[in-house]
DNA sequence: GGTAC
DNA sequence: TTTTT
DNA sequence: TTTTT
């Protein structure tokens, strides 16, 4: 055994209990600002050094990918060396893995692709105008959130009770053929990533007897955000057998209303028995003041796993309450008391304004640009949203599958080369009424010369582009394929005539896509280099875009 | 080494975030808008709140991102647009022990509306 | 002679009409729809009735349009399309005296929504 | 004095005590079947023969076309004489009435014409995108109820005192623009016509002086109906001199959330002093049972003028409460119980289903049909308000009126002449930059060839239709002129062609819209034929139109 | 780029 | 109204 | 949500 003390050195008596905890379910209640991310660094480590885990027998699980990349990097900066066999990353990352490895098992077509949940509202949208179902009775919002609300419980349509209520019954038809649409198109959606997972290892005991034999332990963070799904996914793979580390916080449980059940973290000692719990009281980021508000607070809560905040350091301020006569005046308040403490010698970067809802952000915004402070929006608008990305994205997709009729009715007029809304009409009815897809239905109106004149020369056109892409394509590395696409399909040369500077940002946007396709391929300090070489790295490209979009900010 | 300082001056900024996204992040100073009644908790239209104990979460992970100062803003009158509505302080200030900055002012009677 | 008899009958059919477009006229049976507490008054989302007098002077003219025989109708479950709800009858029944033709059903309890 | 005894006769003595009522301000409290009306015109005929005024001093307002007809007749069967000169009208059309007469001293061209609720909305709307205006905030619907409600109030947009709001002031300059639009349009809505008659006689002493002098005796009915605005035309008009009858019942007001105001009728006694009041509470219409549980309910309200319903009639069945499991049930119950009565002989049209909200009908409807009971909505949808005939009216008020740019708008392009969105836009703003009309714009576009090509040669050929329809109608009818407009314009060609019974049921009414041109110049039972011939007829054909579109309803 | 369905 | 993928 | 002009 190695000298493992250096990895209990820096650390209090309770972090310590919990890294050195022997083998078996760990429970780690972490309170805010407890050190908790070095605490599952620190566990892993141990488990690799003091328990001789390998590193291929560890998995540990996220919400986010910035989550995932801080654990790698301090992992590695705590042991010195690179671990990019450890399986660390989000639950979607890691059920994609699965899938994309056991594609076949899964029953997915190899080159399957994911939707992001702005796709899935668009499909979904195209599926209520092709049934012509009323969108007033049946809002294409709530019906999203209808059909991942059923996956994240685990549900396939058929397994919905509607119990003979008629609306009920329409929206599990609409389930249905979502479903179907998604399967026809080698669509995968993010409920549908963890969904298929489960099932995968539900249906297949070899390939779960092989993951449950190949993890040692398994290590998830901010457990009280796990979905129903989520946790019956890790309790399949660790036949609560495996054992675990599960990190999170009872009273940070803020995403119920999206699925989250705080009840997984509070049944775990129950459901997984020979628990060890370990609490993280000590804060390391608060004042005392702020601590003894937060815990007078929270201790109005019921049912709570029991937990008090705790510091050594100073008293600090009191936290205190100013009241405005208005939000224009409240705005004014926050930002003239900004401006007092940046002249005091604050950093602005050091100081944040929280609010609950977006639309409050617009007064405070233009009070801090009228008082002339510099400010960003965390988390504003995402890089992988952009009309002009997924634009690009979508050509990208059609070059590695044709039938993925999403993408192609989103670019088959992009840039404008003649393609109306009534043509379009007329390609959806036609692969409707026949059950093929779009580029199916395209071709076939061409050769029985259902389309003529300009139309049919239009959509000549436009199969053309796209065969000839992809020929072009053939040889060219990542980037390039992405260079090629962009500049030969007409954004590039789209966006720059836009009128004013909206049309070169996107121009740059679409750039940038080329840089983050060179970056995919060499690998950076984060990301392990991708295997494979062009229209192989094209597909685990347009994978990370649609399951790293949170990650690559856009500018502005 | 011109070029590191430019570009972490040009990062100085302030920061704005939903309470949901700052999850998980700190900074020294933390000011929170909106701790007014039906924003925090944050109540339909109908004035309930769907899950009194998960706002009263929101609120603690909301107030312990601050490392040194957390302020609370709240006010009397809030313009919606279409509408003004008169506000109280939220409840969560009192179980917090908040301690007033500046008093309340005396809320000016509403805007007669025409029908 | 045949004609008029002809228009007659064609135009003898059951009337349906609002409260409202009913005000000054008269039938000798009248049916009374959604005499549930809701409705009648009639009341907003967040369950406020905007004019409670005037809710009942809606009631008052609906039921007076009656010659001969008035009857009210209630029921315990409103499907809104999106929504189920809950009804009480209108508390106007027992200010009228209403005599209960056929007792309430229990409801039945409210389908389980998935989130 | 003739023998007026035959007025009094077939009268209770409250009714009789009302109606010979000495000269002077009468309140007539008239609970719902104390026989009303009766007693209204009996009063106007006791006016006439006992009091010995001249059917000239008589003014009857009510507030629909439909009341305002019944009265008449009803004067005229007990009369047995023709009484075409007693000014009896609702509200709307004697404001018209006097706007009409005194267009000048309105301020108003002679052409002026009305506009309805929907051309109302239309040219809000028209307006908000015009000055590019967020319709989230500024709901087109609430603005149309922000202008209509300050008419009603008396205010014009000057009066409205905004208290620094900037949505408040937003909503006025909306409202002043929409004046303004109307004006250069000739266009009067439904307040306009009310509010700009209570400044005519308000602004114009000897005009005030002449009608005041005129009238010996106002009669109103529904008083409780009546809001801000009436109420002040009625204190103006009268002076508080000219006697008053004023009918109306306090328990029956159901207009407040429309700016009715009950007070109107309660503080009639303390406004206009010397007021005798008298009580109809005999009930001629329903049993007792009926009367008591309304008494019983009416009788939880406050503030109430006072008034008990009785009956020398039956007692009658007991008022029931039938409940059924949901809606569906209920609706069933109801149609089933109807279905058993018209077994029993009771006629269908002596039986009602009322509710509260348009929606409940839906469900009723699929009741009745499924049980094949023969119904009809009351009220439902509205000849003048059928899309074929607000087309072919506008072309008719084009004919009066070029610069009605709300109608040039409706049918530039129906039936259908190659004017896109694109070439109205262009007109739309070349109008509102050089602040002209439609029309004028239209023309200069053409006259230096800023349009081109196949849209000038449309527009051209619109311009050219307008003119010829007018040259064409010199000398014909009223009734031949909207035959030659509705053929000619091609409307009737449009409707023919469309698919399915639509198209044959517009053409319909659009022949039906001939008749009534027919019956309006030669008057029939109920309305004096109109003065003037042809295009002088038309004007008046239109406003007519506007003012009883309630009247003539439409088939299905 | 515009119009029509 | 909040939005980790 | 009700809609007399």
């Amino acid at each position: 055994m190695e000298d493992v003390t250096a990895i209990l050195d820096s650390l209090n008596p309770d972090q310590r209990e919990a890294v050195s905890a022997p083998q078996g379910n760990l429970l780690v209640l972490a309170g805010a600002g407890s050190g908790k991310t070095r605490v599952l660094v620190h566990r892993i480590a141990w488990l690799m050094q003091a328990e001789g885990l390998s590193p291929y027998a560890l998995l540990a699980v996220t919400f986010t990918n910035k989550a995932a990349r801080e654990m790698r990097t301090r992992l590695e900066v705590l042991l010195g060396i690179s671990l990019r066999h450890v399986w660390v990353g989000t639950f979607h990352s890691i059920a994609h893995r699965f899938l994309r490895t056991h594609w076949q098992a899964a029953r997915l077509p190899q080159n399957f692709q994911i939707i992001d949940s702005d796709d899935q509202l668009r499909l979904v949208k195209r599926l209520l105008k092709d049934y012509s179902i009323d969108v007033e009775n049946f809002p294409p919002r709530q019906v999203q959130s209808f059909i991942s609300g059923c996956k994240e419980e685990g549900l396939r349509a058929q397994q919905v009770d509607v119990h003979g209520d008629a609306y009920l019954g329409q929206m599990v038809e609409l389930y249905e053929r979502y479903q179907l649409t998604c399967e026809r198109g080698g669509l995968v959606d993010f409920g549908e990533l963890l969904l298929r997972s489960l099932e995968l290892l539900r249906d297949n005991p070899t390939l779960l007897a092989h993951y449950r034999e190949r993890f040692g332990h398994v290590l998830v963070d901010e457990f009280q955000d796990t979905n129903t799904l989520q946790y019956a996914w890790l309790k399949l793979l660790t036949g609560q057998q495996t054992p675990m580390t599960v990190v999170g916080d009872d009273d940070q449980s803020i995403y119920g209303w999206r699925g989250a059940k705080v009840e997984n973290i509070r049944r775990f000692e129950q459901e997984f028995p020979g628990t060890h719990t370990v609490r993280l009281e000590q804060n390391y980021r608060s004042t005392s003041a702020i601590l003894d508000a937060a815990n007078a607070l929270i201790s109005h809560n019921s049912e709570r796993m029991g937990k008090k905040l705790w510091t050594e350091g100073a008293q600090g301020e009191p936290i205190s309450i100013y009241a405005g006569f208005n939000d224009l005046e409240e705005a004014r308040f926050i930002v003239e008391t900004i401006k007092e403490k940046v002249a005091e010698g604050f950093l602005r970067r050091e100081i944040a304004i929280l609010y609950r809802s977006n639309a409050q952000s617009r007064l405070l915004e233009e009070s801090l640009i009228r008082q002339g402070v510099p400010y960003r929006i965390y988390g504003g608008h995402r890089f992988y949203e952009r009309l002009e990305i997924k634009n690009a994205l979508a050509y990208l997709r059609l070059l590695l599958n044709r039938d993925d009729d999403a993408s192609l009715e989103r670019v088959i007029n992009v840039p404008t080369r003649g393609i109306g809304t009534r043509t379009v009409e007329i390609l959806r009815f036609r692969a409707r009424t026949e059950n093929v897809s779009l580029w199916q239905a395209l071709h076939d109106a061409l050769a029985d010369a259902k389309l003529k004149g300009r139309a049919a020369n239009a959509i000549q056109a436009f199969a053309n582009l796209i065969e000839r892409l992809d020929n072009d394509c053939a040889g060219l590395s990542l980037h390039e394929i992405i260079d090629h696409v962009i500049t030969h399909t007409g954004l590039i040369e789209h966006h720059k005539s836009e009128r004013g500077e909206k049309g070169q940002a996107r121009v740059e946007n679409l750039e940038e896509l080329v840089t983050a396709g060179r970056a995919f391929t060499q690998g950076d300090i984060f990301e392990p280099p991708v295997a494979g070489e062009g229209m192989a790295a094209l597909e685990a490209f347009l994978s990370e875009a649609a399951l790293n979009a949170g990650d690559h900010e856009a500018d502005e | 080494l011109e070029e590191p300082e430019t570009d972490l001056s040009d990062n100085d900024k302030v920061i704005l975030s939903t309470v949901h996204r700052a999850k998980g992040l700190e900074w020294e100073r933390v000011y929170i808008a909106g701790a007014s009644d039906g924003l925090m908790p944050m109540a339909n239209k109908s004035g309930e709140v769907s899950d009194e104990q998960e706002e009263r979460r929101l609120a603690y992970v909301g107030s312990t991102r601050a490392a040194k100062v957390c302020t609370l803003y709240h006010c009397a009158m809030l313009n919606l647009g279409y509408d003004t509505l008169l506000m109280n302080p939220s409840p969560y200030l009192a179980e917090m022990g908040a301690t007033p900055g500046r008093s309340l002012q005396d809320p000016l009677p509403l805007i007669p509306k025409l029908k």
